[in-house]
DNA sequence: ATAAAATCTATAGAATTTATAGACTATAAG
DNA sequence: CTTATAGTCTATAAATTCTATAGATTTTAT
């Protein structure tokens, strides 16, 4: 399941899609309009800068905008910003792996091919849901 | 992620399976030949007993044993036993739905339609994964 | 009767997630 | 050049979930 933190963060993204062009918009205003607590908000809309998702401004004026286009945002690079590995094996994650200490020896590993098929289904279809797509199957859902 | 909880059921029923027809096995020993702590594995044990996965002795010679057959026992069920929904949303789970307090609406909601896709899939892979099929794989990579 | 083994109830410890507080820094505008 | 605005940073608290353990009870084979 997605981290409260990560829902926070999809909806704030959308959110900053749907007004771009239009400058800074206040973390009070996203988090007004999208019910999410102005603090740990905050935190959430600080590591997508740091990831170069968005940009801020600070002082009178200020706020944050999108940094990447919308076309460039996936789920995926959120969930991974977010919440870590997209697999739900560590020893099958491609940018979160870890040996499992519960397998004796990966090679003759009989579950894993399984998690690697999810894995890899799961990247391809949300590799190709962005920010663009969502606001592009949101407008057609009205 | 899958929990600790989860990957020592899937690994104490390859175990018992390994061993069906082999009459009961002890908790100690799963516990042992697995490396699970013995009373979380009580534990866990127990609640696959409720499912109807596995079958219990007491007393003297007792101990566990698979009740439903291997490859009727899929990945889906001990995940879904053990960890709850597949989903990676509540409003998209099919067995343990519930309505996100995030969406305000969700026939509107541009963002279920990708974690339906990915729930889909992961129970495609899931399902056909059973303890038959796992077996079977470990022989062939040894 | 006795010993072996599962069952049940309760709880403790650890880790993670979610949320809040307050001081600090940068900027626009008058 | 002061003031108000708005993001940044550090610390911590509250809540929840996950992992693990303890001890008493029940069942069954011998």
């Amino acid at each position: 399941m997605l981290s409260k933190k990560c829902k926070y963060a999809i909806h704030a993204l959308i959110y900053l899609a749907e007004r771009k062009d239009k400058g800074p918009v206040h973390i009070q205003e996203i988090a007004d309009k999208q019910h999410i607590p102005k603090k740990f908000l905050e935190g959430i809309l600080l590591e997508l800068r740091n990831a170069k998702v968005l940009h801020s401004k600070k002082g009178k004026g200020g706020g944050y905008y999108l940094h990447k286009r919308p076309e460039d945002v996936s789920l995926v690079e959120v969930i991974r910003l977010m919440d870590g590995a997209i697999a739900m094996l560590p020893c099958v994650s491609l940018n979160y792996y870890e040996k499992c200490e519960e397998c004796r020896d990966e090679k003759t590993c009989g579950i894993r091919d399984a998690f690697v098929d999810v894995r890899d289904e799961t990247l391809r279809i949300l590799s190709r849901s962005t920010l663009a797509q969502i606001l592009k199957r949101q407008k057609e859902l009205k």
